[in-house]
DNA sequence: TAATAAATGACCAGCGCTGTCATTAACTCT
DNA sequence: AGAGTTAATGACAGCGCTGGTCATTTATTA
C-alpha cells in the first residue's frame, strides 16, 4: 500500500542516495540509472512522501494563491491554471481569499507564508499592486510573481506576467472607430486597479492616432460594477451631444449600460453601440451579446505558477531565460457593436 | 524566527510531550499544566510544524474540496466556507476541480486523497450524488461529508449536510400562488442533479396543497443554463393558455426566460411573474431583479467542514452527537414577482 | 594503460513531532 | 498513615526523507 523510497531503490537496484538524487533533479546522475529508477518509481507507483521531504529539506511543495477579487469566474479559472501547473511539478497549491483593504493585510499575507510554509506566492491584482506587499515578500526573501496590467517588459517587472490591456483597450476602440462611431465614451473602473487606467490609455491613444480630441464628458469615472455602469451611462446619455458607442471597463460596467440604455429606449447597436471587457461568461447572455476583449486566465495563471517554479526548484532548468510573458486579450465582435442594417 | 516544541517546553518548563499533548487535545493533562504550556504558545506564536505532524503521526491535516460546477460563485462560496473552518482547526483546504463524468473519476478522487494524503472530503453536487464515489471511499474508510439537497435527516444519511430544495420550492410557489397565481410554469434543470427533482416536487406540493392539479405542458425539462430557459420559456409563452407565472429551477433559467419575455414583450411582472433560485449575484442585476431563494452557501460549507472534523480529529469533542443540519434556503421578494399595482 | 573525472553507494545525523512505555505525582481507602 | 490505585508527566525511539562526507566503483580522456 505505501511506497517509500526503499522500495523504489530496492526495484531499481540502486541506493536510496541514488533515488532521492532523481527525486531532487540533482545533477551527476547518468541517464540510463536516471531511467532505471524512474522505471520503478512508475511501476510503484511510488509518491513521495511531502512531509518527510518537507521535514528532511525544509523545503516546502505548495504555493499560494492570494486574492481579493468579486469576480468569481477570474478567481476560477486563475485557480484552475495554477493547479494545472502544480499538478504538473508536483505542488500544491493554497489558496488565500482576504481582504485587501483591511489594516493588518502585510502581516496577514506574511502568516500566511510562514503557517503554510509555502514556498512562493502568485498575487492578482489588487495585491500584484500593492508595493508594501512586494516590499514586505522580498525582504522574506519569498518567491512570487505577480500579474499585472502592462504592455512592455522591463527588468523592474522581471517577476510579472503582463496583460496588455492598453493594447486590447486600443483594439476595442479600433474596432468602434472602424464601424465609423467618433463620438465614443468611456466608462472607469476603480481607479486603484491600473487595468482601469491602462485601458482609458489605449482608449485615448486610439482616438488620438485618428486625431479625435478626446472629450472629458465623455470619459465616465467609474468601478468595475453592474451599479457604476448603470449610473455612468445614464450620464452620458443625458448629455445634450451624446455618445454614439460606450467602450466599458469591463463586462459588468457594459451590461450595466446596457440596462439603462435599454430604460431609456435607446436600440442597441442601431443607436448606441457598447464594448465590455474580460469576457465574463454573462457577456454572451446579455441582450445583445457584448462585444468583448477575452483574456486567456487559464494560460495566464498557469504561466504565472511555471514562472514561480522556475524560482522555486533548486536545480530545475534554470538555465532558460527568464523571459517576460505578455499576454494581450484579444477581440471579440459580437452583436452589440454589430454593423446596424 | 523559528519557534519549535523545544521553545515551547522549556519556556512553560513541562516536556515535550506534554507540548505535545496539550497541542493535540489529549486528556490527562491538569488543567494549570495546559494553561502553563497555552500561556508558552501564545507568547512564542507557536505555530506546529505541520510536516512534522504529519510524518510522526502519520494523520493528516488537509482536507480536499472536490467540485464540477459552472457556478463559479457557488465554488467561490463554498470554498470560503470550508477556508473559514480550516482556518479555524488549523486544516489546510486542498481543492481539486475537475470533471465529474470523465471515465476514470472514481480512480482520480482515490490518486488525489492517495497523493495530497488527504484527512477527508467534501463533495458536492454532482459527486455528492455519485453512490460509486461514497462506495469507493467507504471502501478505503476515507471519511467525508456530502452536501445534498434533502429535507429529511435519515441515518442512511449520517454523513450529510442537506439543503431543503423541496420547501424553498415550495415557498416561492406558494409566494405566487399568493399573488393570485393559479397558472404557474416550472423550468426544469439537469435531471441528474437531485436539486432539480427536489425543487419540482416542492412546486407540485404548493399546487397539490391548493388543489390546483398540474398542468404537464407546464413542466418543461431542461437543463442549469441560460440558453435552456431561453427556450424553455418561449415554447411556454407561444402555448395558447399561456402561465401566468413561471419558477425557474435556478437564476440563470429565470434569466433566460426574462429574456424570452422581453424578446415577445411581455411585461414583467405585470403580465407574466417570473422566480429563480439560488440568489446568484446576477438576480439583482436582471430588468426586472429576480424573486429568489437564498442559500447560505457560505455557512453550508463551513457547517460541512466542521462535520468532517469530527470524524478526522481524534479526541475532538466526539461526545457531541452527530446531528445533520438541514438547510432551507429562503424566500427573497424581488421585482420579477412584484404586485403590479 | 595510466591518470583523471564522474557517478554512485554507505553511512550518519537530524528535520519537529508523536507513540509507547516507564516513571513519578496525586489521589483513595482502609 | 501507608498500601493500592489512578492520573499526569517524561524519556526515548522513530516517522521517511535529505544533506553531508567519504569511500568506492565506473566511465572518460590523454
Amino acid at each position: 500500500m505505501k511506497v517509500t523510497i526503499n522500495d523504489v531503490a530496492r526495484q531499481a537496484g540502486v541506493s536510496i542516495k541514488t533515488v532521492s538524487r532523481v527525486m531532487n533533479n540533482e545533477p551527476s546522475v547518468r541517464k540510463d540509472t536516471y531511467d532505471k529508477v524512474m522505471a520503478a518509481i512508475n511501476e510503484l507507483q511510488y509518491q513521495p512522501n511531502a512531509a518527510a521531504r518537507n521535514l528532511a529539506s525544509s523545503r516546502s511543495f505548495s504555493i499560494g494563491y492570494i486574492y481579493d477579487n468579486p469576480n468569481a469566474y477570474y478567481v476560477i479559472d486563475m485557480q484552475r491554471g495554477m493547479l494545472d501547473a502544480c499538478r504538473k511539478h508536483g505542488y500544491e497549491l493554497i489558496i488565500h481569499p482576504t481582504n485587501a483593504k483591511s489594516a493588518g493585510i502585510v502581516q496577514e499575507v506574511l502568516d500566511l507564508v510562514q503557517h503554510s510554509r509555502l514556498a512562493g506566492l502568485v498575487l492578482t491584482p489588487p495585491f500584484s499592486e500593492m508595493p508594501e506587499i512586494a516590499q514586505a515578500l522580498e525582504k522574506i526573501g519569498l518567491p512570487f510573481i505577480r500579474i499585472i496590467s502592462g504592455s512592455t517588459p522591463s527588468p523592474k517587472l522581471s517577476n510579472c506576467v503582463l496583460v496588455d490591456d492598453f493594447t486590447a483597450a486600443f483594439k476595442i476602440t479600433n474596432h468602434l472607430l472602424e464601424l465609423g462611431h467618433t463620438e465614443i465614451a468611456f466608462l472607469c473602473g476603480d481607479d486603484e486597479h491600473s487595468s482601469s487606467g491602462e485601458r482609458l490609455a489605449g482608449y485615448q491613444a486610439a482616438l488620438a492616432k485618428r486625431g479625435i480630441a478626446t472629450n472629458p464628458k465623455f470619459i465616465v469615472p467609474g468601478s468595475y460594477s453592474f451599479e457604476s455602469g448603470v449610473k455612468g451611462a445614464e450620464k452620458l446619455l443625458q448629455l445634450s451631444k451624446r455618445p454614439t458607442a460606450i467602450f466599458a471597463c469591463n463586462d459588468e460596467i457594459a451590461a450595466g449600460a446596457l440596462f439603462s440604455a435599454r430604460l431609456m429606449n435607446i436600440a442597441i447597436p442601431q443607436q448606441l453601440a457598447i464594448a465590455g471587457f474580460e469576457n465574463s461568461p454573462f457577456s454572451r447572455q446579455t441582450w445583445p451579446p457584448l462585444t468583448t476583449a477575452h483574456q486567456p486566465n487559464v494560460t495566464i495563471a498557469q504561466q504565472a505558477a511555471e514562472l514561480l517554479f522556475r524560482h522555486t526548484k533548486p536545480n530545475a532548468s534554470k538555465n532558460l531565460p527568464d523571459k517576460q510573458p505578455v499576454f494581450i486579450p484579444e477581440l471579440l465582435v459580437r452583436e452589440s457593436t454589430a454593423v446596424s442594417s
